[in-house]
DNA sequence: AACCGTGGCAGT
DNA sequence: CTGCCACGGTTG
């Protein structure tokens, strides 16, 4: 078998780690100079390290110098877990470096207080991982090594605790090793030809290489990482997978599946909703090579595997992988730049790739692995466009959707309503005066939703009825309901005014539909139907969302209605009908990325028909019927419009084509805002127009700086935001330029609050 | 992030 | 003159 993709590693090098300075197109001065000023470099000698620099979980910080006392001289070892005096209180850090001096004076210098004596041992390969996204993301190693480390590690040891936190984690995941001997094992299913010659595509060798696996909805994209994690798991005693899943698809079922078919092999699970002791657990027995079967959402990238084999990126386009907060790490790009370090394979898998892969794969860059057909020769759902025409429409539906419905139920089958809006109604309007529920503290709509009313789906006889809004109840009796006005945006939620606070109009009325109202509507349409809505507000409710799913699947529920969460994963045999309403915001958005989005969503939500029953369909309410993102997706169309978007895309000077970076800054007023991005701008600009030997080596190695602008949304939980793009067709070049101008920004003495991301996904 | 010290302001 | 709060700088 072909191993690796030959000759091409360096052009992958370039792409994604062109931070690293292995790279022949670095330019080579300017990154040396950088980095000398931040991180000072040791002399190497033979005498014993006398310090310790020491990455604590503090935002911005490269380390902090520690004098090593002698009696631990030999201890302290890069990667070692050590517990450090904190002003008057203590943390607990990872050495980074060893040193002989320090630049910080003498007298501020203190002593390192103990290594952490049971903690696992250094991880070089983790570090590296570390390394490249702290620099790449430009953020200080402690920054991203310390919050990819669980809550209960980080804490220094209190003195009541018995033993320390990672025999504590040790014990609970020794546990979790001996429950999994006692997993029934399942069989798996025969391949189909096409996902066989897949399967016997990927390599698995110890080599690096990128799979691109597209496969469409159903043609069973998991049988071939199972089967291809179950080859290399078998391939070594030591060896490690990971796959990777979207925060919405990480549900008991597949983690019971994948239990199932790695019969006896524990799996450890690591996602941001596990409570610390478990998810403490789960990572050390990941950290100690103890578990060999990795599943978990994107912070599970930044876990040490050291003996990782294989990665699976499973839905790679979807937008859970991208970290918002903090560090705003792509776990998908961090799985190709690890894979690449460890020089190990990683499929990325989607029905609907990012434009980025898609491109690699293009150029060749990836390897590109087809699944056109479903598995079992079902067929994708044929696809009807209606225009939505106001006098027709019946609770938000077109008579051509309610009778589709129809069909469906009395056949014995289910419908999914699909609206990406949760609440009752989107706005609360006066008739009288135009009044609108704006947020006081956000340039957005307070939501209408309705309250303390169970979900449909625990009961379903309990039909909705219409009801003037400022009543106190439903029509239901002795079940109170209420109305609030709340910002999605901010925490701000109140009572619906009795009255306009404009005009003083009594008549105020809800504008648009949501989930909730669409669910009042449907009882109304399809009385005695069953109906269960599935959204982030059931989903605040303790299993709520997954006990709705889960009467889906047991036939107790006819008719879904929900969000995106309805949209991945979920296998609904008897679905026969999806109706999608309201997508045309998506269509104008501001956000270049939006088309891709929603055809990205579209192709998901109607793969959720279609795979039990027979002649299903798929209806779109939508007034821009003729868009082009229609004719493609009618014809179930990915590679003609992926092609189409990477042209316009290459025209426009937008990714995958140009690399991208956002300076965002947020002050109370808007002005305040703008006048530091005006700063970046000029600094920026003489920066980018600088001297022959500064960043921009030639023109088509520029870096562009544009005007900043205030945000899509300007004013969220009352701090007014602005931001500035700028781009480069080359990404070293990009990251030398932020390096310089990054110092430059932390330079300027300012009240504003700003952060730099690398490659944004939403501008 | 969490903590401390400074300085401005209001209230006694 | 005292007490409180807000802000900004530091943590090695």
């Amino acid at each position: 078998m072909e191993c690796g993709i030959q000759g091409d590693r360096g052009k992958i090098l370039t792409d994604l780690s062109t931070a690293s300075v292995n790279d022949s197109n670095f330019p080579w001065n300017y990154y040396v100079l950088v980095n000398t000023l931040k991180v000072k470099s040791s002399s190497a000698g033979t005498e014993p390290h006398r310090i310790a620099r020491i990455a604590v979980d503090v935002p911005g910080a490269m380390g902090f110098d520690y004098r090593v006392p002698s009696d631990l001289e030999g201890q302290v070892l890069r990667g070692s877990w050590v517990l450090v005096p904190w002003g008057r209180a203590r943390r607990v850090g990872l050495v980074t470096q060893l040193l002989e001096h320090s630049e910080v004076s003498p007298e501020k210098l203190r002593d390192l207080l103990s290594v952490i004596a049971d903690a696992p041992a250094p991880d070089p390969a983790w570090f590296e991982l570390l390394e490249f996204a702290a620099r790449y993301y430009h953020r200080g190693f402690g920054e991203v090594a310390l919050p990819a480390v669980p809550k209960l590690f980080r804490s220094p040891p209190s003195p009541k605790a018995r033993g320390s936190a990672f025999h504590r984690a040790r014990v609970r995941a020794a546990r979790l090793l001996a429950n999994a001997e006692s997993v029934p094992v399942s069989t798996p299913p025969a391949l189909t030809a096409e996902q066989r010659v897949a399967l016997d595509a990927l390599v698995d060798c110890g080599q690096f290489a990128v799979h691109l696996l597209h496969g469409v909805t159903g043609s069973g994209k998991t049988e071939v990482y199972l089967h291809w994690l179950a080859a290399v798991l078998q391939r070594s005693a030591t060896a490690q997978v990971l796959l990777l899943v979207p925060e919405i698809a990480l549900t008991p079922q597949l983690i019971r599946q994948i239990e199932q078919r790695f019969s006896g092999e524990p799996v450890a699970v690591l996602h941001s909703e596990l409570a610390d002791g478990e998810r403490a657990a789960h990572w050390l027995a990941a950290a100690e090579g103890r578990v060999r079967v990795i599943v978990g959402t994107r912070l599970a990238i930044l876990t040490p595997l050291p003996g990782l084999s294989a990665i699976v990126v499973d839905e790679e386009h979807d937008a859970s992988y991208k970290q918002q907060e903090g560090v705003r790490y792509s776990a998908r790009d961090l799985a190709v730049a690890l894979a690449q370090q460890r020089r190990i394979p990683i499929v990325l898998g989607s029905a609907t790739p990012s434009l980025e892969s898609w491109l690699a794969a293009r150029r060749g860059r990836y390897r590109l692995l087809s699944l056109p057909n479903r598995v079992g020769g079902g067929v994708l759902p044929a696809l009807h466009l209606i225009e939505p025409q106001p006098r027709q429409l019946r609770h938000g539906l077109m008579p051509q959707t309610v009778e589709a419905i129809s069909d469906a139920l009395a056949r014995n089958q289910q419908a999914l309503v699909f609206l990406n809006r949760r609440g009752y109604a989107p706005v609360l309007g006066c008739e009288a005066c135009g009044w609108l529920s704006q947020c006081d503290h956000c340039s957005a709509y307070r939501v209408l939703h309705r309250e303390g009313r169970p979900n449909a789906a625990q009961r379903p006889q309990d039909a909705a009825q219409s009801v003037p809004l400022g009543s106190k109840r439903t029509g239901a009796p002795g079940r109170p309901s209420s109305y609030r006005l709340v910002c999605h945006h901010c925490a701000a939620e109140g009572p619906v005014p009795h009255h306009c606070p404009e005009c003083g109009n009594v008549d105020l009325k809800p504008v648009g539909r949501g989930t909730q109202r669409i669910e009042e509507g449907l009882s109304e349409l399809f009385a005695g139907a069953r109906i269960a809505r599935v959204d982030r507000d059931v989903a605040r409710r303790r299993h709520a969302a997954r006990q709705a799913i889960d009467a889906a699947h047991a036939g107790e529920v006819d008719i879904l209605v929900g969000t995106q969460m309805l949209a991945k994963g979920h296998d609904f045999r008897r679905l026969s009908v999806v109706a999608a309403l309201d997508v045309d915001g998506a269509l104008f958005s501001a956000d270049f990325r939006a088309p891709e989005r929603l055809f990205a969503l579209m192709m998901q939500v109607s793969g959720r028909a279609g795979r039990g029953a027979q002649g299903a369909r798929v209806i779109v309410q939508t007034r821009f019927g003729t868009h082009p993102l229609f004719a493609a997706l009618t014809r179930h169309d990915y590679d003609g419009f992926a092609d189409r978007l990477l042209t316009e895309r290459q025209e426009a000077g937008l990714p995958p084509f140009m690399f991208l970076a956002l300076l965002r800054a947020e002050a109370p007023v808007l002005q305040t805002a703008l006048d530091f991005l005006a700063q970046a701008v000029q600094l920026g600009r003489s920066l980018a127009s600088g001297p022959a030997d500064g960043v921009a080596a030639s023109a088509q190695q520029s870096v562009q700086v544009f005007d900043a602008v205030p945000m899509p949304m300007m004013r969220v939980a009352g701090k007014e935001r602005a931001q500035l793009l700028i781009e480069s067709p080359s990404r070293p070049v990009l990251h030398a330029f932020i390096d310089t101008w990054q110092s430059q920004l932390d330079a300027i003495r300012t009240p504003v609050r700003w952060t730099l991301e690398v490659d944004p996904q939403e501008i």
